[in-house]
RNA sequence: GCCGCCUUAGCUCAGCUGGUUAGAGCGCUAGAUUGUGGAUCUAGAGGUCCCCCGUUCGAGCCGGGGAGGCGGUA
């Protein structure tokens, strides 16, 4: 098991890229989906579960977890990995979409973002300083950078003022990394710009020049729309070294993960699979699957049978339609495993394909299997 | 038997002095959801206002008769 962090190329067909992260903890092979497991779970899920599906690496939240139980607390208990109990990889997201999507009052300044809790309303200030300290205390193996999301659509100077405030956020974020990190452990600069490609390339670029371990591209699938977070990657990519890794942050769809791996994007995570099963959402190979819907009443045959998932092979669509209508945890137990399943299988699909040469072909072939999934 | 109350959407119920196209909540039928508040939002379908007769320009609403339900009483 490697002592550093590290990302290798092995294979590229197009853009497309078949990659392998090494740290510490294990290997992420890549192009890689990162269940997400904001609150030291993912939810609805056992580990084992998670691990079982072909994840090598899952989300967790700094935002979140400083609120509660605490950093420290967690830090006191041994760490992340040991709190969850999660041995492989896991990435934390710093608190910047956080404080933008969920606390109430925000106030940000050069300083940081100074925020209100969802949970009681108490204020909290989260300079790029303390992102680090808390990913630290968490024990994170990928830490990313304090950065400012906005909303799409937003004013040109209101986009351009976020990325740049973000740019400084990167610096510091950098210098608290390297005077509290561990070996091993990875920090990512998070590229922002909204949809303009001018204002991307410049984030992009001074961002290499300060030389990180990951790449990740923020600030999208925010409101603007398929085509034009198509648009802000395809001027986006090109400016990131081949040799680092690049993460999408908080995509997306089946159809969103094809189209971006086939323009060079090797990391994603994305509520969407345990979020909307927990909500009666199946993602099949079939497309998407709404087992809330009344023609899956009398439905016998299975969820998907070329799943590998015994949830999505054993159950029928009208027992899950049952459970999700009963509002029955089974039911969004067996979504997110199902869901959960799939998306580990689509990307282990992608990386056969790019093994093999024939991406393209696979990717046509898939969306339109897929369609109905955001035929957009 | 007599007295009182009730009957409006699938369910529980509003309904103005009699006045356009009769409403709500839930349910139902669909849709949305992208660095997770186990959340939320959007749209749609659905009515013999118990039945009949009458009064009125006009009745869910007023009068008479009937049916069904609930309660009280003998």
């Amino acid at each position: 098991m490697a002592e550093s962090f590290g990302f290798r190329l092995l294979s590229q067909a197009g853009q497309a890229r078949l990659g392998e992260i090494a740290t510490p903890r294990g290997l992420v092979r890549t192009p890689a989906f990162m269940p997400v497991g904001t609150a030291a779970t993912v939810k609805a899920l056992y580990p084992e579960q998670v691990r079982a599906t072909g994840a090598d690496i899952v989300l967790a939240n700094t935002y979140h977890l400083m609120l509660r139980p605490g950093a420290e607390r967690i830090a006191r208990l041994g760490g992340l990995h040991r709190f969850m109990r999660w041995d492989g990889p896991i990435l934390t997201d710093s608190g910047g979409f956080q404080v933008m999507s969920l606390a109430k009052i925000r106030k940000i300044t050069d300083e940081g973002a100074e925020f209100q809790s969802h949970l009681d309303g108490g204020r909290h200030m989260l300079s790029p300083e303390r992102a680090i300290e808390i990913q630290c205390l968490l024990g994170a193996d990928i830490q990313m950078q304090l950065d400012e999301c906005l909303e799409l659509p937003a004013e040109d100077a209101e986009v351009e003022r976020a990325m740049e405030l973000s740019l400084r956020w990167a610096e510091r974020s950098k210098r608290a990394f390297e005077s509290m990190a561990k070996p091993g452990q990875a920090l990512f600069a998070i590229v922002q710009g909204g949809t303009e490609a001018k204002l991307r390339r410049r984030s992009a670029e001074a961002l290499v020049a300060m030389d990180f371990s990951g790449y990740a591209i923020g600030g999208l699938a925010v409101g603007e729309g398929h085509e034009a977070m198509l648009r802000a990657l395809e001027a986006t990519v090109p400016e990131l070294p081949a040799e680092k890794p690049r993460y999408l942050m908080g995509v997306g769809t089946p159809h969103d993960m094809i189209e971006a791996v086939a323009l060079g994007i090797d990391m994603f995570d994305c509520v969407l699979p345990t979020r909307n099963g927990r909500h009666g959402l199946a993602y099949t190979w079939g497309g998407p699957v709404n087992l809330r819907n009344a023609v899956h009443a009398d439905d016998p045959s299975p969820l998907d049978p070329q799943s590998s998932c015994p949830a999505a092979r054993g159950f029928s669509r009208a027992y899950l339609h049952h459970l999700v209508r009963s509002g029955e945890y089974l039911g969004a137990m067996a979504l997110s495993w199902a869901n959960t399943a799939f998306y580990q299988e689509l990307m282990g699909a992608m990386r056969e394909a790019i093994r093999e040469g024939r991406f393209a072909d696979w990717a046509e072939e898939t969306k339109a299997n897929l369609a109905g999934s955001r035929a957009e």
